[in-house]
DNA sequence: TTGAAAGCGCTAACAG
DNA sequence: CTGTTAGCGCTTTCAA
């Protein structure tokens, strides 16, 4: 009762390793009938390739590492998701790493993967770039939601989504509204506030710059308390995390949404639609993100010589309850 | 400009391959300066140990898979870096797979996971015993949060705390409270459907047994909704989700909490305090839980023949805002 | 304390 | 299409 390995198979079926080796990796060049054979003695046997053997062998390992900030932003939950499933169709195998917010212990995280994986998909990585670039060294690498010169890339674009939203609400009559900025350090934080910068000042808004708050629930209650201190009647929160605070402190207070205030977030995490009022934000396209992050580390990893890819895809606006005309005084 | 290995590493300290390899190993079997002149070069030509040749060569992977019902229930992701800290501090790597909420999946994919990995840790598995124990095979496995014959587990017991978040609805004055089951299939539904029933036994409270609706936020409306064709003035929820969905449903149709019924959950998911009101609910030793799982992994691979052990772990209450005394008519 | 050498299980030319 | 034969990078006896 050893372990069942090609040679034990290849005994029972009277070939040699060699031919079961190529029944399980290039089935095509094995005679039909010979591999029906060896495939159902394995099974009988109970044989199960080993993995780290074939890795040795062909110096990859099948194995893709991914990297999250904070796996407890309920963000990447859906973001893991939709990578280890595309993932899974290129038959990858995904060693999950979280950096437990601290983006210190990022690079050092990816330093730890060296040799254990034949790609890193970098989910909003908050590193600084030069560490990140020295602890990547020259693993194939796809960032997601963050751009550094010369890597692959996946970003989502939330500007038109943000600024229809705008529109909406200018529609709606808002003529002052506040942005709640992320942490300072974060790349999506800096794009998002652009963009809503950008889209206030070609729509002749007044805009309330409020924060950087901690990318939190509790940053989105401090921020809910400065949105009073403005006479915004709307405000767009960095996600929806901190959008979800906002209404907490409002609701704390007796300020009704979006009666008194209207709120909107971003990402559209689960959370989004639990929330009394429902949020209205910007749908991530998650699963697009997931599998456009896999095929680029596919194509990296094939040809490492081509020059870096970037993709963008579009968020879209959902437009919920917590967004609504502003009470005429 | 090769891969650096051992040998190259060997090679440029004028020593063996061996001991470079138990340079890093068993640094105890080395002479101290020798060591130190290998690390440092070695750390200088960027070597990296190839854990696929290691993990051929001794047999173990060094990784263990971790199987996860449903990564967007909120729940699992602070589970999951429970046990990733646990796993890393006995230098173990995480090989994360979601199942994506299909229970005939977990076994599929826990096959798959055979000679990749040297256990297994199965949070709250949904599949059927015997397909688990047969794609489990002689896996060193340990359970969280589900008891099958002959595996070793680590469940959390919120019976305690259930009983007495019971007792003090009871001495606000509620006497009739519902039950909000889970999915018939769960172990963990099952589980706390028994407490909450034994306690209102015990307690002479009427319990109104609702459900079994799906575990989801969905579940959780419908779940409200049915509670309303009760007289019962306080609900358990199977868990906080579902909790969640029984506060939205209540407020959309203008039913105050706890004013008019008081709401438990069950977890002490993030999203607990983040919804108005907050939810008073139970729980979890996540941290514990995840570290005893690692623990008793690490022992059911060292002694494979010792009897599978099983630790239980006990919840606490946490009384919020969703709970208080019932309006006196 | 160190080195030589034999594997670990699998793949990949290269012949046949 | 199949078998032979080297490795892959590392660990681990066994001697020295």
């Amino acid at each position: 009762m050893r372990r069942v390995t090609i040679y034990s198979v290849a005994q029972a079926c009277g070939v040699s390793s060699s031919t079961v080796s190529r029944a399980f990796s290039r089935p095509d060049l094995v005679n039909e009938s010979v591999r029906q054979r060896i495939l159902t003695t394995a099974a009988e046997m109970g044989y199960r390739p080993n993995r780290s053997a074939r890795a040795t062998a062909t110096g990859r390992t099948g194995m893709i590492g991914l990297v999250v900030p904070d796996i407890t932003n309920p963000f990447l939950p859906l973001l893991v998701r939709a990578v280890q499933r595309a993932a899974g169709l290129a038959d990858w195998s995904v060693l999950l790493v979280d950096a437990e917010g601290d983006p210190t212990a990022e690079s050092q995280l990816i330093t730890q993967l060296q040799g254990q994986v034949d790609g890193l998909i970098l989910a909003s990585p908050r590193a600084h770039p030069v560490a990140l670039r020295e602890a990547i060294r020259d693993l194939p690498c796809v960032l997601i939601n963050r751009e550094i010169a010369g890597l692959a890339s996946v970003i989502c674009d939330n500007s038109a989504a943000l600024a229809s939203i705008g529109d909406h609400l200018l529609e709606m009559g808002h003529h002052r509204v506040a942005l709640v900025g992320g942490p300072a350090d974060s790349w999506v934080a800096a794009q998002r506030a652009t963009t809503v910068r950008g889209w206030a000042s070609r729509a002749g808004v007044i805009l309330d710059d409020l924060g950087p708050f901690e990318a939190s629930f509790d940053g989105g209650r401090a921020a809910g308390a400065a949105l009073l201190t403005t006479d915004a009647t709307a405000v767009f929160a960095f996600d929806d995390v901190m959008a979800c605070g906002v209404l907490a402190e409002l609701a704390r207070r007796g300020v009704t949404v979006p009666g008194e205030r209207s709120v909107v977030g971003c990402d559209d995490v689960l959370m989004a639609r639990m929330v009394t009022p429902s949020l209205t934000t910007v749908t991530a396209p998650t699963d697009q993100l997931g599998s456009a992050a896999v095929d680029l580390l596919d194509r990296t990893i094939d040809e490492p010589r081509a020059g870096p890819e970037n993709r963008t895809l579009p968020g879209t606006p959902a437009l919920r309850e917590s967004s609504g005309p502003p009470a005429t005084p």
